[in-house]
DNA sequence: CGCATTGTTGACAAAGTTCAATTTGCGTGG
DNA sequence: CCACGCAAATTGAACTTTGTCAACAATGCG
C-alpha cells in the first residue's frame, strides 16, 4: 500500500485502466506496490508461472526471450504506461512469455495475483482492457513476423528504430534521439548486430541519422523507409 | 436462433466457454447463428473491423494474412472448438488480424458484436477465457517467431506438421494422417512450398512418413525432430 | 479427355550470418 | 589525472542456407 507519487498518477496514460473513473484509477493504483528497479534488474522470468502484474511508471523495460540457440529476441521494449504479466489476470495464470529486465533505473507498479484478481472482478473493465492489449500485441507480433518475409533487413531495422523512437525517443530540433545499442536494435528487428551496424552506418553516411555510442539520432524518419 | 445440432453441443470442448455451467453453455450456443460453409468460403477479412465472433463446430478454417509481397502466411488452422474474431468482444472492436477461409465444408457458430457483448457482460467468464486464448495465441506466435532463428527449416516444418496432426489428424494403426498440402504446410512453417516438398521427400525416403496427394501420414513424430 | 491443381527436381543467385581482427569510446581505480 | 580494461561498434571475407525460377510429372475433377 505504498502511496503513489502524484505526478505519475495524473500524467501517465495507462491503457490497462482506461475507462475507469479517476477515483477508481486511484483506488487501483493505491493497491499496487511501487517497485524501484536498478538497471539490469530482472523482474520476471519467461516460463515461470505469472504471479505478478506490472505497469511501467518510469524507465524502460526489455521484455525478451531466447531461442534454443541462445540468441535473444526482444519481444518489446515497454515504456511508461504499458503493462506486462497480463496472464496474472487469469484465475489459473499461464506462464510469463518472456523475461523482463529494466534497462534504466525506473519505477514499476506491481500487484500480485490475488490483489489484481480482486480488482479485476470488481472493475470489470480491466479484463476488457487486458484483452485489447493482448490482441494489440498479437497484431504487432504478427506484423513483425510478416515483415520477415517482405523486403530487406533495412526495412525491418527502420521500423524497429522508428517504433522505439516514437515510444521512448527524446525529441529535439535536430531530430529524435533514441537510446539503444546495436545489439538491442538487432534483437528487435531480428537481425544480427553486425547487420544493424552496417545499416546504421549507411544511414549515417547518407545523413539521415547521426550515430553516437548507444544513441541514434533520427533526422528524417521518412527517408529511412525508402 | 437456429437450434444447434445436439451432437456438437455435447461432444465438443469449446475453450471460449469453459467454466460455464451446462445450461449456460447451452444458452450461449443457442443465441449464436449456425453458418454452413462450403470449401473456399471466406468468412472474414483481415483489416476489417471485427463484427462477428466465430466458433468452429466442424471442418477446418485457414486464418491467414499476406505479406506486402503477396506471400501467404497461415497464422493458424482452426479446428473444431476453436474461436476467432475475439476482438468482437471489445466494446470498440479492433480489426480482424487475418482472413478466415473454410478449407472443407463445415459449420461455424456466429454471434454479432451486440449479441456476444451482451452475453459476455452476463457471463463474465467469457472474457477471461478470451484473454487466455489470446495469450496462448501470443505464446504460440512467439514460439513460431523464435523458431525462425533456431535450427533449420526441417525443424519448423516438423513442428508445424506435428501441431496440425495433433489438432486435426486422424489416428490409425500406421500413424497419424494429416490432411494438408505442401503449400499450406509451407505457409505454416514459414518455408517455401519447394522446401516443404524437399523435406517431406527426405522423410518419405527415410520411412518416417508416407506421402500421398494432400495427405501426409506421420509414422514416427519423434523421428521428425532429429 | 483436357484442364487445373498439386507436387517434384535441378541449377542458380542473393541475402545475411558468422568469424576474426580491430577500433572506438567511456568509466574506474590507482 | 592518466592509464587500463571492458563493452560497444566496425569491417572484410568466406560461407551457408534457402528462395527463385523453369520445366515437368502426376493426380483428379468436370
Amino acid at each position: 500500500m505504498t502511496p503513489v507519487p502524484s505526478e505519475t498518477q495524473s500524467n501517465l496514460a495507462i491503457p490497462l485502466l482506461v475507462g475507469l473513473g479517476p477515483s477508481e484509477v486511484e483506488n487501483v493504483l493505491a493497491q499496487g506496490r511501487t517497485l524501484k528497479v536498478a538497471p539490469k534488474t530482472r523482474v520476471c522470468t519467461g516460463g515461470d508461472k505469472a504471479e505478478y502484474l506490472f505497469v511501467v511508471l518510469s524507465g524502460k523495460v526489455k521484455y525478451s526471450r531466447l531461442t534454443a540457440e541462445g540468441d535473444e529476441i526482444i519481444l518489446r521494449l515497454f515504456t511508461p504506461g504499458e503493462s506486462f504479466g497480463l496472464a496474472t489476470l487469469l484465475p489459473d495464470p499461464l506462464n510469463y512469455l518472456g523475461t523482463a529486465e529494466a534497462l534504466f533505473a525506473g519505477e514499476l507498479l506491481v500487484w500480485d495475483h490475488d490483489e489484481i484478481s480482486r480488482l479485476a472482478d470488481h472493475y470489470h473493465q480491466i479484463k476488457t482492457n487486458a484483452l485489447r492489449i493482448a490482441l494489440r500485441l498479437l497484431g504487432a507480433l504478427s506484423d513483425r513476423h510478416a515483415s520477415l518475409f517482405e523486403g530487406s533487413t533495412r526495412y525491418r531495422v527502420a521500423h524497429a528504430l522508428i517504433d522505439v523512437g516514437r515510444r521512448s525517443g527524446k525529441i529535439h530540433p535536430q531530430g529524435i534521439d533514441v537510446h539503444i545499442t546495436n545489439e538491442q536494435l538487432g534483437a528487435l528487428a531480428d537481425v544480427s548486430r553486425f547487420t544493424a551496424s552496417r545499416i546504421l552506418s549507411g544511414w549515417n553516411k547518407a545523413g539521415v541519422v547521426t550515430k553516437e555510442r548507444e544513441t541514434v539520432c533520427i533526422h528524417s524518419p521518412e527517408s529511412l523507409l525508402c
